[in-house]
DNA sequence: ACCTGAACACCGTTCAAGT
DNA sequence: ACCTGAACACCGTTCAAGT
């Protein structure tokens, strides 16, 4: 039985939904968000641009339906409910939205620039939420932890990965942090030099999810 | 005395650094990021986009300029130093940050967008890393409290910023949060729906931060 | 029904030439 | 020294026309 909206009549179509969507998560992956035009997906897909918005009304739909599905499963990290440990479940959920952004290239730009409202992103807000009200939080608390804990996933592997990237400044640039660091005028920055820039990004993740576990604690006592 | 690299010889420049940020700033409030290109820019401005390329060698040098411009002050927001409160003095400063970016139409994407290391944004990491070491953290703990702050305070302002948009979907855009949720399949998301869709984006950045003050605390001891 | 061809109204950036 | 004119190599999107 087909679907109501393709009775399987004419040629079968030699662009669809899944495929182009594929394509251009792959394209994302090799080429980077700023090389992601409609052009040069429709090359990779094997048609023009204008055949493209046969099954993307706009570009940012593209981008839209791109995000839902990086984060596809993430819903499911929470691990087993009703365990007791309620932070761990939340910080299972924050490490695994964090790991489906690192999965694709600008995976961050790209999630924090739509506005995804499909199951996957859904499913990892109901499980969030649902953690936190099973554990004894109010409707409220829960709402707020989720927009704390997304909120601050996102914008930490935004950074992430936006500090992966090629880094193109000149070895004399007058801007750069550690010559502006070391002239003197910014000791406490001077002395915690050694951790602002270590690249061990897990670690400040980690660091930063505790802090808002640790509040989470405190909160609900 | 002039500087060295202008001797005030010939025409002065129709042009200037200073002016053309402040038109871009301008610009970016009334029409917002989509719509400040080199070319418009220019016309507001009273030139030809190739000349501005005479103080700015990129745009992405343009709008790293302008969120160093938009976070001017923000370092000078913990209050006065030394004063025990250590809580207080991060709070303030997350505070101004949010402010400064809140100023500006697209104020958090463009800050998000650029690696600004100049003195408005070196000075507002100086005084967060500084507030914490005088009062007892670790060279580690206050620089990885530096970014967790950070980026959760960009990550929300991004997303209280992007809520406050337009919205042009359809009425009955089966994509749509309060659609999907009432349907049944999201029951937590359900019952927190009135948190979730508030628009006291102030409530919700405040409940965040406090988690992470109560975390700090808890670190400390 | 699905896709192409061609166009529209733009972009960022470069650079020889003018003043 | 500072700016213009013109071009290069692109964009997202629309739509009549083909098959």
């Amino acid at each position: 039985m087909n679907s109501p909206s393709s009775p399987a009549r004419g040629r079968p179509p030699r662009l669809d939904q899944t495929r182009t969507l594929q394509t251009a998560l792959d394209l994302l992956n090799e080429s980077g968000l700023d090389a992601l035009t409609m052009r040069r997906l429709a090359d990779a897909v094997g048609a023009r641009a204008s055949a493209l918005y046969r099954y993307f009304a706009t570009k940012q739909d593209l981008l839209t339906a791109m995000a839902e599905r990086m984060v596809e499963g993430v819903g499911t990290a929470a691990g087993p409910t009703g365990d007791g440990d309620w932070s761990e479940g939340v910080a299972r959920l924050a490490r695994a939205l964090r790991t489906a952004l690192l999965a694709h290239r600008d995976g961050a730009r790209v999630f924090a620039g739509t506005h995804a409202t499909g199951p996957n992103t859904l499913g990892f807000s109901e499980s969030l939420v649902g953690v936190l009200r099973e554990a004894g939080f109010s409707d409220s608390e829960a709402a707020r932890a989720l927009y704390a804990v997304a909120n601050f996933t996102v914008g930490h592997t935004l950074e992430e990965q936006a500090a992966l990237q090629p880094e193109n400044e000149s070895p004399a640039d007058p801007g750069g942090l550690h010559e502006a660091v070391t002239a003197g005028a910014y000791p406490h920055l001077a002395a915690t030099l050694p951790v602002l820039t270590s690249t061990d990004f897990a670690a400040h993740f980690e660091f930063g999810l505790r802090l808002l576990l640790d509040g989470l604690r405190a909160t609900r006592q």
